[in-house]
DNA sequence: AAGAATAGTGAATCTACAC
DNA sequence: CGTGTAGATTCACTATTCT
């Protein structure tokens, strides 16, 4: 029987005084790259920053709280995410993988922060969304990207597993939506293959914990850590939800 | 009636000679990031690196020749594909646009190198490659990714265009092969969509050319540069007879 | 329907060389 | 001359797609 804890506060203190192992490190940070300025990057609110014009700004349809630590420059956002990589890279079983979400703008500081931390990077993964919005005259921001590092030698399956090198989901709409930058649970459930069966997974930015549903989907152990008390809470409410009714 | 010019050489030595205007850049350089030791990556043919074991190594079905320059460093790489594209961007028009090819490997790479020639980056566009190889316990590289940059601000085209956050295709196999890392003509046709109707593309890396029959196809202007003369021969070969017969 | 291909990779084996 | 190590070479392997 898989288990799940959701810590409250920031990874970058919480890593320190957990023990271990961790089988799969899955994070999604805050990409730091909304906004075209650097004063439109640090100084708005992460709801104005990602709902897209029409929505926050003139009086919203959805009423998410916005998130903290999306105002850091890219150098700080590579050096913040080097050390959250490297003390959670402390706790990784040897074999175990890291999957790292970004966007197109911040990939090559990310394959720089995951590298730096001692990840050995294998790979990238494009989330597509095909619900994304059309650009004019250009194309369509249709992808994020997950990038695979490995602790060493990736762990080898048995019975060996193969998995997807793109995979395709939308964003969570309507009530099933909790956080602004929300990761479908269908497309995490594929990612959380890689980790060894029945091992544990952690996830320094848990947000609403979509990665908790599926990792106790899947049949692994969940360790999420989340800086802002209101998502700790919806974090928690889901996968207590979760186990007890096997309903999102 | 769209027009088309190959010339044999290399693109640093030709893109100074040429007067432009350029309303699409299309490159589709040596990744030089196959092969696993500094050995294999310096000193194999690109037909050893690239096909797999099962064909050349023993008795293959095509035959194709290797080609020059896949034998950089990452540094070399990085400051050699800024000056390509700094010779480019001399002729590009204001508001063109300049695709690159790479691989997630190199994409870190490539995007400094489209940056520091002066280029605004604008996006990525993964391509999809059905075909490809299966990873045991992991996640099968199945995308390469196409960079675009923009002069300026990007060109408006009349009426709006739309296109795809994400291109999908198989690698040519048959007898319509002709080049070990031959870019399907369809992917070609999505992306040259970019550059301004009856403009010119200019394509540094011409290959087998590819990128010219999506060009034409689309009534465009071709230029294409390419180094090793059995492929600069059989591109001309092959835009002759797309211009006599419209079949490739 | 059968066969062959894939901008690979991990493991096993072999080779060269220093001590 | 045996031994250990690093680097190079060879081999085996895989699932989806395309001819």
């Amino acid at each position: 029987m898989p288990t799940w804890t959701i810590h409250h506060g920031d990874a970058l203190a919480i890593l320190p005084a957990l023990t271990g192992p961790a089988d799969l490190v899955i994070a999604d940070p805050p990409y730091n790259s909304g906004g075209r300025t650097a004063s439109e990057r640090t100084s708005m609110d992460t709801r104005t920053k990602y709902v897209s014009s029409g929505s926050a700004r003139k009086g919203a349809q959805h009423d998410l709280a916005g998130f903290a630590g999306d105002n850091r420059d890219q150098r700080a956002f590579t050096v913040w995410l080097a050390m959250v990589l490297t003390g959670a890279l402390r706790l990784a079983a040897p074999g175990s993988s890291a999957l790292v979400f970004t966007d197109w703008r911040q990939l090559p500081a990310t394959s720089d922060a995951l590298q730096a931390a001692g990840w050995t990077w294998r790979g990238v993964v494009p989330w597509h969304k095909p619900t994304s919005r059309p650009r004019p005259d250009g194309f369509r921001p249709a992808c994020e990207y997950v990038l695979w590092g490995t602790n060493g030698q990736p762990y080898r399956h048995a019975p060996t597993v193969y998995l997807p090198g793109l995979v395709s989901g939308s964003q969570p709409r309507g009530h099933g939506r909790r956080h602004i930058t929300q990761k479908p649970v269908d497309v995490l459930r594929q990612l959380v293959q890689v980790c060894r069966p029945a091992g544990t997974v952690l996830d320094p930015f848990a947000g609403a914990g979509s990665a908790g549903v599926a990792a106790l989907a899947e049949d692994r152990s969940y360790i999420g850590i989340e800086l802002t008390e209101h998502y700790a809470d919806i974090a928690r409410q889901r996968l207590a939800g979760w186990q007890a009714t096997g309903a999102d």
